[in-house]
DNA sequence: CGTGTAAGGAATTCTGACACG
DNA sequence: CGTGTAAGGAATTCTGACACG
């Protein structure tokens, strides 16, 4: 596993990065779009790969779309990716 | 600048993956050998590259070394590296 | 010299809830 | 639905110092 997909950064870093509201990435979290570690004393902890994650899940949220939908879009991606066919 | 250089990773979780205590790895900035950055709040932030680097410390201290000496030694691989004549 | 520890304070994060639209 | 905020508590980190060897 590369550096890229450690979690290792905390939420409120995540927000400086990202520009996100500490609100709005617990809330991605909750919508189950993002998928952070705990720490022992269950803080969060996230990757680059979903800081960049992140960013992409507020870029299609400003298009209007509802966070299902943003869901529904990946589950779609993936079963074409896993049947090619 | 990749994400092995990003300085991101609290003192806690450093501490964690490197198994060396908080203490110790204050010790070695306070003697130059180790420069996190600082958030707003004036809390230390580490890259992975800095989480290797603290192995490597952590081994040569180990090995006996006080640590100007091991300063010392990079400074010279520091000076053969860019002088190479 | 290198490291542990107790001390007091400050910054960070957590959850559940109320609010608004 | 998506997001802000005040609330109270818990976890994290900070510094300077004393201790030991």
């Amino acid at each position: 596993m590369s550096y890229r997909d450690k979690k290792v950064i905390s939420i409120g870093l995540v927000s400086e990065i990202t520009g996100l509201s500490v609100r709005k990435i617990r809330y991605y979290e909750e919508r189950k779009l993002i998928f952070p570690e705990r720490s022992k004393g269950g803080t969060r902890k996230y990757s680059f790969a979903d800081v960049e994650r992140l960013i992409d899940i507020a870029n299609h949220i400003e298009d209007g779309l509802q966070t299902y939908e943003i869901k529904r879009m990946e589950a779609k991606r993936l079963r074409a990716q896993t049947q090619p066919l």
